[in-house]
DNA sequence: GTCTATATGAGGATAGAC
DNA sequence: GTCTATCCTCATATAGAC
């Protein structure tokens, strides 16, 4: 607000943009990642960078803004590789395997803004003001996407009847994401297998043989 | 540290407990779940039981003490019930079908204290000192159940023998955990409802027909 | 673009009266 | 068991020199 010619862009996509600007962004991502966007002080992030906290006020408004940068580029990242997605899948088998390797994809790039998202998500949106109003949009039109793909399926005879389809997006959604909490690159696995192993478990379930209802 | 005549009950499940403390406890982790335990502040958490902030600690030493009871007694009651289950199934089908439910089931009763280990999970175990050290303990022993779980089903034929068990025990238990996000209790879903659908995907897959892999 | 220096406020926690 | 009053620390953010 203060310096409009330093600090105009609001969306990590901006054009034309400082390399200065945008590793600090990355410093913080990590920073937020690690210890949380409240526990993160503006200073932590300006020892990061080796300079001093008021420093980085020549850079960003505000704390927010730094982390509102994050987050932007993530989903807009994700939104368009879905999109991509979905214009050339076949069936809606095809799409949600697509699409279930799309998030485990983003796992390793977008670790830290993922990290941000699941654990500040309801921090950001009870500020005050509608700042962080886009991450609700954001999240619904992924949600369409996801379940429109789910209704497809059954109503093509690929997937089950009795299963409610926003609350499969949900399980889905969830099971992708949270996976940062313990997922670490150069483990014993890649997100690659880890995409393989839930598109199994998710299609075809854990048990072998007969598929009857088996409750105790 | 202070008043040890009134503040030396460190486990919730401490005998002849005072009805006020725990009162207390209950608004304070509402607050946590809902604003997150850094951005709740003593004061708000004194507010919101009509009392001055200096009051509570009357009560207990700090913040830390109040959350540290909140999750101690989540933490026992789970690790309880699952004990329960576990002497008493019979196959690892009817084991694993039954720790699924008390997940779910725990999520009405303990949504505050979940929702907490959810988010603020990082930031305590990163304090210094090792005061939440039983976090881990207590993640680690209930891995353990499920994990056993797991095997025994493959050793046994009823479960698919490609799949990694701890990969598998990590994403049921996900699964599970990460629905306090967006569960309200009183919406068009209970948590019985949520435990069949998720038993079922679990168990047999979205997919309908042929088991055969289907891969893009 | 970074520094020095500082305003301004809020946080957790404490001491002692009632 | 609660209140009044306050300490001390640390946070974000600012102003202006270099």
């Amino acid at each position: 607000m203060r310096r409009p010619g330093t600090t105009k862009r609001t969306t990590a996509a901006g054009s034309a943009a400082s390399e200065r600007r945008d590793h600090l962004v990355k410093l913080a991502a990590e920073l937020f990642a690690r210890k949380g966007f409240q526990a993160t002080t503006v200073r932590q992030i300006a020892d990061e960078a080796g300079i001093l906290s008021g420093s980085l006020y020549h850079h960003f408004d505000s704390k927010e803004t730094i982390v509102d940068e994050v987050l932007r580029t993530f989903l807009e990242d994700l939104t368009a590789r879905y999109r991509a997605v979905l214009e050339s899948a076949d069936d809606a088998r095809t799409a949600l395997t697509e699409m279930v390797r799309i998030g485990f994809g983003t796992l390793e790039p977008h670790r830290a803004a993922i990290t941000v998202m699941q654990n500040d998500w309801n921090y950001l949106r009870s500020l005050p003001g509608d700042r962080f109003g886009y991450l609700v949009k954001a999240e619904d039109e992924v949600e369409r996407m996801w379940v429109e793909q789910i209704k497809h399926g059954q109503a093509e005879g690929l997937f089950r009847d009795d299963l409610d389809p926003k609350l499969t997006y949900r399980m889905i959604r969830d099971t992708i994401w949270v996976a940062v909490r313990w997922f670490r690159p150069g483990g014993r696995l890649n997100t690659t297998a880890l995409a393989e192993h839930y598109i199994t478990v998710l299609f075809d379930g854990l048990a072998i043989g007969d598929r009857t209802s088996h409750n105790a």
